[in-house]
DNA sequence: CTAGGGGTATGT
DNA sequence: ACATACCCCTAG
């Protein structure tokens, strides 16, 4: 790796591209170069064609009435999608044609990173007069790692727990158990300040070590009591301890134990366990309760599915032999490692074959078996080859935002890219506005073209300077001011002129992106 | 009951 | 952070 690398905040601190340029470089929209690939434009047109033609999935339409203006998602809140345990994805980025794809492992997610809301000002909405906001004394907004609360290795910032929030941890194991985590978390009753699952099970057990400390008592007896003993910590506590005891229990009202989930304890499966699924499997079939009765399977607190599960987890092949489906991959797929597609069958013992009658007739010929575990079918995270800006990763990117449902439900950051394309001293182009409640618009010389309460509408030019005042992006994301709104011009500004002049026969006809944006 | 398709808590 | 054991829900 030569030299350093490129940084989300190199993204962000690039001169606003909608300032103007000395020498504005050719752009596809503009039908000066012919598209390098074929398909990549196809595949952009027969989005614009269905915009045109109103098909559309309707999974993906964010148009509103006027079939204009799309708006765009405010993002949520962290705690109300994260229940899954993981930290939140990336959101998607459109981006530019000429733009770069954004190495998503670099990119500062707003939504996450995004400070804590202040008190809160234009929330209301009412068309007020807006407050004047100093604007940093340089034009170009520069965003410190500290303003996007990035410490330099990457890893979020930390969040120390408030009182509030410990508080309504432990009322909500109070309320659902040690080990809903997710119930808690996602409970209107309970409220945390940007925390996973994991984050609750955590801090749960800074409170109480006893309770998930492996070097302690309550490691695995969970599934045997129904209460864990809140001993009363240390009299010689420090200071700085969050252990947590009755007494502060009974400071939050809580009486009595924390109950626990009934959730069984983990307990691997033995060798033993292993073979004799396998018998039972040979001699029941998928009747995984006859299994389980079998006089001759002897296993740990095990449920029917369990055997499923298990079965399927440790046979795939033989599962998939009798005509059932592998589980799906968890998302997102484990990492290639490298390991050959048959590698559990290569870890299989002798006895396991022997069982199954499988044996292989001869050593010499391994029969390689295709990967069954991840169907074509499934979607696949796009992966952004390291330093390739290629235009087929982007179009990666593109397919599972408008085919995603978990992204669908993500914030979408326009790369700023996306309005290079006005730059363009075309008169004939449509306007794009982009709209906002953010008092950061009343500053400089860019003016209102009309007062829309509470939004007011600019377009990206002062057509009389030729300049344009649109604020940074890092402006914008260091304002905590997130409610904008991009209006882009509908596909009809740019095909009725087409239509109308006869350039283009019927509404049926398929444009090349040239003739479409081009309008030459 | 089981299959299917996950979701997620837990141990490491 | 990861693998996976356990859980959950629906459809058939």
């Amino acid at each position: 790796m030569a030299g350093r690398l490129v940084t989300s905040l190199d993204y962000i601190n690039r001169p606003n591209p909608v300032e103007p340029l000395p020498a504005p470089p050719a752009h596809h929209f503009h039908g000066s170069s012919s598209l390098h690939t074929q398909d990549p434009g196809r595949l952009l047109l027969d989005g614009l064609t269905r915009d045109l033609t109103g098909e559309s999935n309707a999974k993906r339409r964010r148009i509103d009435g006027d079939g204009q203006a799309r708006d765009l998602p405010k993002p949520p809140s962290r705690p109300g999608d994260s229940g899954k345990g993981r930290r939140t994805r990336l959101p998607p980025t459109l981006s530019g044609l000429y733009q770069p794809p954004p190495n998503s492992g670099l990119l500062p997610s707003i939504k996450v990173q995004q400070p804590p809301k202040q008190p809160s000002q234009t929330a209301g909405g009412a068309a007020g007069p807006v407050t004047p906001v100093p604007l940093p004394a340089s034009e170009k907004a520069i965003v410190t790692p500290v303003q996007l609360n990035v410490p330099k290795d990457g890893r979020s910032a930390r969040n120390k727990w408030s009182e509030q929030e410990t508080a309504d941890l432990l009322r909500g194991v109070a309320k659902f158990g040690v080990g809903s985590w997710t119930k808690i978390l996602k409970s209107t009753d309970f409220h945390f300040d940007r925390r996973t699952a994991l984050d609750l099970k955590d801090r749960f057990r800074v409170c109480y070590p006893e309770k998930y400390g492996t070097s302690l008592s309550a490691k695995g007896s969970s599934a045997h009591q129904s209460t864990i003993s809140i001993k009363a910590a240390s009299p010689v506590r420090s200071a700085r301890s969050e252990r947590k005891d009755a007494t502060d229990l009974a400071k939050l009202g809580i009486e009595g134990d924390l109950p626990t989930t009934k959730r069984r304890s983990r307990h691997g499966y033995s060798q033993a366990e292993d073979e004799a699924l396998l018998r039972g499997f040979a001699k029941h079939g998928k009747a995984w309760a006859l299994i389980l009765q079998d006089e001759t399977f002897r296993p740990h607190q095990r449920k029917a599915t369990d055997l499923r599960d298990r079965f399927r987890q440790r046979y795939p092949e033989e599962y998939a032999k009798s005509g059932l489906a592998a589980r799906p991959p968890v998302f997102p797929p484990p990492p290639d490692r490298g390991l050959p597609p048959d590698h559990i069958a290569a870890s299989r013992t002798a006895e396991d074959r022997e069982a199954l009658g499988t044996a292989p007739k001869s050593r010499d010929a391994p029969h390689v078996e295709p990967p069954h575990s991840l169907p074509l079918s499934h979607p696949k995270r796009p992966s952004v080859p390291d330093g390739v800006d290629s235009f087929s990763s982007l179009l990666q990117h593109e397919y599972d935002f408008f085919n995603n449902d978990e992204l669908d439900a993500q914030p979408v950051v326009l790369g700023r890219g996306i309005l290079d394309w006005a730059l363009e001293p075309i008169k004939a182009k449509p306007t794009v506005h982009v709209r906002g409640n953010s008092n950061l618009w009343s500053h400089g010389s860019l003016q209102a073209h009309s007062s829309q309460a509470p939004f007011a509408t600019f377009a990206p030019f002062d057509t009389n300077t030729g300049s344009t005042m649109l604020p940074s992006l890092a402006t914008i994301t260091a304002s905590n001011d997130f409610d904008l709104q991009l209006e882009l011009p509908s596909m009809n500004d740019y095909f009725n002129p087409l239509l109308s002049d006869g350039r283009i026969a019927s509404s049926s006809y398929f444009p090349s992106l040239d003739e479409l944006v081009g309008q030459n």
